[in-house]
DNA sequence: CTCAGATCCTGTGCGC
DNA sequence: TGCGCACAGGATCTGA
C-alpha cells in the first residue's frame, strides 16, 4: 500500500543503481495494469539512459532522452533492483535490465500500477496535469486548504485523500493526520476553521515528512531483498486499530466507512467544529 | 458541478 | 487441516 513516503523510499532506494545507466532490456510479462502498459515499450527505451529520477504524488519518474517512463506503484506494487540473471518472481510484471548488470524490478500482485511511456512533457500529461500540489510543499498550506476546501459538503477524509486536492495521501496517512489533528473524518470539509486547516497542514507535513525519514532507514532493503519499503516500522496511533483503546484517552476507537474505505477514529479526541452542529 | 459508491485485482487472515 | 469468503486500497468511472 505504498502512499507519498514509500514512494518516496522506493525513489530514494533505486536511484543510486538506475541513474546515469543505460537500458539493455526492457521484459514485460503481463501488460493488463490499470491502464495497458505502453504499446512497444521495450523498443522505446531499449538503448537510452536514464538521466533522471523524479517524483511527483505517487507517480515516480524516469527521465530518459527521447521520453519519460510514468510509473505508479498502485497499491500493491514494488520496485527492487535484483542481480540481471536472478529469476523473476510471481507478479513480477516488468523487468528492466540495465548495462551495470544490476535489473530494476516491478511486482504488483493486484495490477493497480501503471507503466507509460510518455514522449510529451509528462507534467503535462492529463494524470500529473490534474494533480493537488505536494503536501511537503509550500503550496500546500493552511490558506490553500482553506480557499479549496470553502464550501465543500464533502467530508474531510475523502477530500484530503482527493489527488486533485493534494497529491499522495491515502488512507493510512489521512487517518492518521486527523486523528493527531482532532478532526472528526465525517467533517464536512467546508466546516473547517481557519485554525483547523492549519493543524492539519501542519501534522500531514509533519507525519509524510517522519514517515519518509523512518523510511530512509530500510533503503539497503531495496538491493537483493524483498523490497519493502520501512512504513512497516511506522507506529500507527489508530490506523488498524478498530475497538482498541486510543492511546491518548483510552476510548474505544470506532470506524465508519467512507467512500468503501475503513477509517478510524477516536470519539473523544475528534469532534466536529461546534459551529456546524 | 458535487459527491457517494462501485470498480478493477489477488494475497491475507479469519471463522467454521 | 482446509475451505471459503470478506477485506484491503488509488484513482477513475457512474449515476443520483
Amino acid at each position: 500500500m505504498p502512499e507519498l513516503p514509500e514512494d518516496e523510499t522506493t525513489k530514494r532506494g533505486i536511484t543510486p543503481y538506475i541513474l546515469n545507466q543505460t537500458i539493455s532490456a526492457l521484459i514485460v510479462r503481463q501488460s493488463k495494469l490499470r491502464l495497458p502498459v505502453t504499446e512497444h515499450i521495450h523498443q522505446l527505451c531499449q538503448g537510452q539512459n536514464i538521466l533522471d529520477v523524479k517524483r511527483r504524488g505517487k507517480y515516480l519518474l524516469l527521465t530518459l532522452r527521447d521520453g519519460t517512463l510514468l510509473i505508479h506503484l498502485g497499491m500493491s506494487g514494488c520496485l527492487r533492483i535484483e542481480h540481471q540473471y536472478t529469476p523473476a518472481r510471481k507478479h513480477e510484471h516488468i523487468s528492466m535490465h540495465l548495462n551495470n548488470e544490476t535489473s530494476l524490478r516491478y511486482s504488483d500482485p493486484r495490477r493497480f500500477g501503471l507503466w507509460l511511456y510518455l514522449t510529451e512533457n509528462p507534467f503535462q500529461h492529463k494524470l500529473l496535469q490534474s494533480l493537488g500540489p505536494e503536501p511537503l510543499s509550500d503550496d500546500f498550506n493552511e490558506r490553500y486548504l482553506y480557499k479549496k476546501a470553502s464550501g465543500k459538503k464533502q467530508c474531510i477524509k475523502s477530500f484530503i485523500m482527493d489527488s486533485h486536492v493534494v497529491a499522495g495521501i491515502g488512507n493510512i496517512y489521512a487517518t492518521e493526520s486527523l486523528f493527531l489533528s482532532g478532526i472528526h473524518p465525517l467533517t464536512p470539509a467546508g466546516a473547517l476553521s481557519k485554525e483547523s486547516c492549519m493543524t492539519l497542514t501542519i501534522v500531514i507535513k509533519k507525519i509524510l515528512q517522519n514517515a519518509i525519514s523512518v523510511g530512509g532507514t530500510t533503503l539497503r532493503d531495496f538491493y537483493s531483498s524483498n523490497g519493502k519499503p520501512g512504513y512497516f516500522s511506522l507506529s500507527l496511533l489508530v490506523y488498524g486499530r478498530k475497538g482498541l483503546p486510543c492511546l491518548r484517552c483510552n476510548s474505544l476507537l470506532l470506524s465508519v466507512p467512507i467512500a468503501c474505505r475503513q477509517s478510524v477514529f477516536c470519539p473523544t479526541c475528534q469532534f466536529f467544529p461546534h459551529d456546524i452542529t
